[in-house]
RNA sequence: GGCUGGGUAGCUCAGAUGGUUAGAGCGGUGGAUUCAUAACCCACAGGUCGGCGGUUCGAUCCCGCCCCCAGCUACCA
C-alpha cells in the first residue's frame, strides 16, 4: 500500500487503512494467483452506465417517492448527495451473462460478461416474462406502463448493501432507456442478520444457511424466527438461545398450545364436531372488541411492510386466544352448563381459523393444517371488519379433528448439538 | 477520513411534533389454574433512555461537541 506500507493490499482498496487504490500504485505489484512479479500493464475496453448523464433525472424520481422507508432514501440520497459516478457495466470474468449486440457477441467484448448489478434486474423483467410465457399471461401489463402497468404496485426487498443498485444503477437503466418501464414503488431495505454479532460467511462455515437450515426444522419455524426478529432498523444477531425461545414460546407454547389445548377439548367433549347452540355473551362481546383492535393492528401493520410489528401483532392476537380460554374456561362450565360451553369453544375454534387465516403469510404450512382441521381450505381470505361474523363462520355440526403437534420444541440438547455443528458462541468475531 | 444507520430494562427491540408513573417479548420472582405440548393466565421486579454542554418553564426526544458499534465508500457480489 503506497499510503500505510500494508504488504496484502488489494489493487483497488488496502484492507488494512481502507484507502481507495488504483493498481498501477501498488509499491511491489505481485499476482495473487502465481506470485508473479513480471506483470504488465494492459489496456482494455469496457462499458459504462452513464449514471451522470441521469442524476437530476434519478433525483427527480427518488424525491417523488416520499413514501419510501426511510432506511432505503437516506441511502439512496447519500449516493446522490455525494454524486454518482458513471459505473463500469462489464467485467473480465470467465462466468457470467455475455456481452452481445444484437443478439451476436459484440466485436471487442468477446472475452467480457455484464457486471450482476446490470443484469440482474433486467432479469426481474424478464423472468415476469417466463412467468407469463408458461401461464400465458400478458409480461407487459406488469412492465409497461403504456400497456397496462399503470396499476401495478411494485415491492422490493432487499439487504442494505443492495439499496444502491436498485434506487440508482437500475433506475438509471431504465430511465435512460427513455421507454415507459414501471419502476420500483416501495423499496423494503434491511439491515443484516449477524452471526453471534459477526457476518454469516459461508467460506468460513460461520452459520447456518437455508439447506442445513430446513433438513434442522420446517420452513415454518425459521420464518416466524425471521420474521419476529427481523433486522429491519438495525443489525441483529442470531443467536440459537433466541430462536430456541422463538419457537418454544411463541409458536409451541402460545400458539400451538392454543390449537391444541381447544381442539383436543371439542373433541372429547363435543364429539369433534363444532358445537351447536347456545348464544354469544358478555365474554365474547369482549373478546370480538379486542380481536378487532387485533386485526385492525396486524393489517395495518401488513401493509406497510413493519416485519417486526407484524410478528408482534400476530402473537398478541395468539394470546387473546389463550387469554379468552382461561376466563372463559369451559372446562368449568361444561359441568353445569353445556350450551354454554358450546358457545365458547365454537368461538375458539372460530378464532384459531382467524389465526390461521392471518399468520398465513409468515407460517403458511402451518395455518393450512390448522385450516384443514377446521374443515376449512387453503389458501384463506383475509377476515372482514365484522369480527362477530367471523368468528362464527364454522358451521355448527361440522366435523373436525385435531391435528397432530403443530411445533416441536427445540431441546436445550439439539441447541447444544447445532452450536456445535454450526458455530457459536467460541467462534463470535 | 467522508457518509449512512444505531447506542433505551440482564437479553432482543419498540417509543415519544419536547410535557404527569418511558413500553413489549424473553429471562427472573411470586400467585392463580388444571382443558392443554409441566403448557396457559395474572402480578411484580427493573432503566440518571452512551457522555458533556446548550436552547427551553420543562429534554431521553431539538442543537453542538465527544465516545462506542455496524455498514457503505462505486472492480466482492
Amino acid at each position: 500500500c503506497p499510503h500505510c506500507g500494508y504488504p496484502k493490499a488489494r489493487g483497488d482498496q488496502c484492507d488494512n487503512c481502507g484507502r481507495l487504490l488504483d493498481p498501477v500504485d501498488l509499491v511491489d505489484p505481485y499476482s495473487v494467483i502465481s506470485g508473479s512479479t513480471d506483470l504488465e500493464v494492459r489496456e482494455t475496453r469496457h462499458l459504462y452506465l452513464l449514471q451522470t448523464k441521469l442524476d437530476a433525472q434519478i433525483r427527480a424520481w427518488v424525491d417523488g417517492h416520499p413514501e419510501w422507508p426511510s432506511f432505503a432514501k437516506s441511502i439512496a440520497l447519500k449516493h446522490l448527495d455525494e454524486g454518482l459516478i458513471d459505473r463500469g457495466i462489464t467485467r473480465d470474468l470467465a462466468w457470467g451473462v455475455p456481452v452481445t449486440r444484437g443478439g451476436q457477441p459484440r466485436t471487442g467484448f468477446e472475452n467480457k460478461v455484464f457486471y450482476v448489478w446490470f443484469d440482474a434486474p433486467i432479469e426481474y423483467i424478464a423472468a415476469t416474462e417466463e412467468w407469463a410465457d408458461a401461464g400465458g399471461g400478458d409480461w407487459e401489463s406488469w412492465w409497461r406502463a403504456d400497456k397496462g402497468a399503470g396499476d401495478v404496485r411494485y415491492v422490493e426487498f432487499m439487504g442494505k448493501d443492495n439499496v444502491a443498485f436498485h434506487t440508482t444503477t437500475f433506475p438509471a437503466t431504465i430511465l435512460g432507456s427513455g421507454e415507459p418501464w414501471k419502476t420500483v414503488d416501495i423499496l423494503k431495505a434491511f439491515n443484516w442478520l449477524n452471526w453471534y454479532g459477526g457476518r454469516f460467511s459461508t467460506s468460513q462455515k460461520r452459520g447456518v444457511f437455508m439447506d442445513a437450515a430446513l433438513e434442522l426444522l420446517p420452513p415454518d419455524y425459521w420464518r416466524w424466527y425471521l420474521t419476529a426478529n427481523s433486522p429491519e432498523h438495525s443489525d441483529t444477531a442470531f443467536t440459537w438461545e433466541q430462536f430456541q425461545s422463538a419457537v418454544n414460546r411463541d409458536l409451541a407454547d402460545v400458539l400451538g398450545n392454543f390449537v391444541n389445548r381447544i381442539m383436543k377439548f371439542a373433541e372429547t367433549r363435543f364429539n369433534g364436531v363444532v358445537p351447536e347452540g347456545g348464544e354469544p355473551g358478555p365474554l365474547e362481546e369482549k373478546l370480538y372488541g379486542e380481536v378487532s383492535a387485533r386485526l385492525a393492528d396486524i393489517t395495518a401493520q401488513f401493509e406497510a411492510i413493519e416485519v417486526r410489528k407484524t410478528a408482534q401483532g400476530l402473537r398478541a392476537l395468539w394470546v387473546l386466544g389463550n387469554e379468552y380460554l382461561q376466563e372463559a374456561a369451559p372446562w368449568t362450565a361444561i359441568k353445569t352448563d353445556r350450551a354454554r360451553a358450546a358457545v365458547i369453544v365454537r368461538t375458539a375454534l372460530n378464532l384459531v381459523g382467524l389465526c390461521a387465516r392471518v399468520s398465513a403469510p409468515v407460517i403458511p404450512f402451518t395455518a393450512e393444517k390448522m385450516l384443514d382441521a377446521l374443515g376449512e381450505g387453503y389458501p384463506p381470505t383475509w377476515p372482514g371488519l365484522d369480527t362477530a361474523a367471523e368468528l362464527s363462520r364454522l358451521p355448527p355440526g361440522r366435523p373436525i379433528r385435531t391435528p397432530a403437534v403443530l411445533f416441536t420444541k427445540v431441546e436445550d440438547a439439539q441447541i447444544a448439538d447445532w452450536t456445535e455443528r454450526f458455530g457459536g458462541i467460541e467462534q463470535r468475531a
